[in-house]
DNA sequence: TACATTTGACCACC
DNA sequence: GGTGGTCAAATGTA
């Protein structure tokens, strides 16, 4: 990365995110084989470091209202890093409302039989929505302060009849380690999920893919959430290979990198696992 | 007692 | 000004 430095910084931007593209294939092949986990944390280290190198050459290169403060590169960057202590009690001030909407770029939905998606949430409130029958549930990671999760989801019954069906959006992705919870609490229906990412296109129908997987795991749901929040992270890099998971982390770097930005990257090959809206 | 849920209030955003 | 997202006190539950 380093050798780009004398030439010009769209040059080296490219260079970066085009590299963080070879790795990322280098990583898909070597997933599809087992035994490769170091190797496979060995590319993971240098695809977030071109995704890193590449962020900070944007950040150089926008104007002063596009770029990122240092700051809010180093949380992307450390999504775990602060102090880890508990914050359950915050300042004495009420703070009731005072909070930034979120985009709903870096969400992806799913739509299923049951809001159990084998994760830990809490519920911290209710809303009744305009123009909509059934309130929206809004949900956060049990461990967000214990572990400083910031995943969140919202959740809405879409019908009723003949089956219950819920609209679940997912915001932000866990950082934390407690994701796995006792087979008990899954439900086989959520073999049944639709996912979609941010509002584009259907992604996978899994129900297929759980036929093939139940001679590996009786409880393939929990395969699907251990790769829709730890495989790609770079604590965790264990991965497996699949299109759902893919797309999952897709999700996942969609926080980071825009759909326009895609768009310029297009031109230099297509993006083939992963899919950005 | 600890943790989860409910619910009204607050306020940023459109 | 209306709507939606979040907070936190009150309440419920195991």
């Amino acid at each position: 990365m380093e050798e780009f430095l004398g030439e010009n910084p769209h040059k080296r931007l490219i260079k970066e995110l085009v590299e963080g593209k070879i790795f990322a294939v280098q990583l898909q092949s070597l997933l599809k084989q087992p035994n490769e986990s170091v190797l496979a944390d060995e590319l993971i280290r240098k695809i977030w470091g071109s995704f890193t190198q590449a962020i900070t050459e944007l950040n150089s290169l926008g104007n002063s209202d596009n770029s990122l403060t240092q700051s809010q590169i180093e949380e992307v960057d450390q999504p775990n890093s602060g102090s880890g202590l508990k914050k359950k009690k915050k300042e004495k001030q009420d703070r009731r409302g005072c909070y930034k909407r979120r985009k709903t770029s870096g969400s992806w939905m799913r739509e299923s039989e049951t809001m159990n998606d084998g994760c830990a949430w809490r519920k911290y409130g209710q809303k009744k929505i305009l123009n909509s029958k059934y309130p929206r549930c809004y949900y956060r990671c049990t461990h967000k302060y214990d572990q400083e999760c910031r995943a969140t989801k919202q959740v809405q019954i879409i019908q009723e009849n003949p089956i219950k069906m819920y609209h679940t959006t997912y915001f932000g992705n866990h950082t934390c380690n407690s994701t796995k919870i006792p087979k008990h609490t899954y439900n086989s229906q959520f073999n049944h999920a639709m996912v979609k990412h941010s509002d584009s296109t259907v992604l996978k129908e899994e129900e297929e893919e759980e036929e093939e997987s139940k001679g590996q795991s009786d409880n393939a749901s929990s395969i699907v959430d251990s790769n829709l929040w730890q495989d790609f992270m770079p604590s965790s890099p264990s991965a497996h290979d699949s299109t759902l998971t893919a797309n999952y982390n897709a999700a996942y770097y969609e926080g980071v990198i825009s759909s326009h930005d895609m768009e310029d990257l297009a031109k230099f090959g297509e993006i083939e696992a992963i899919e950005f809206c």
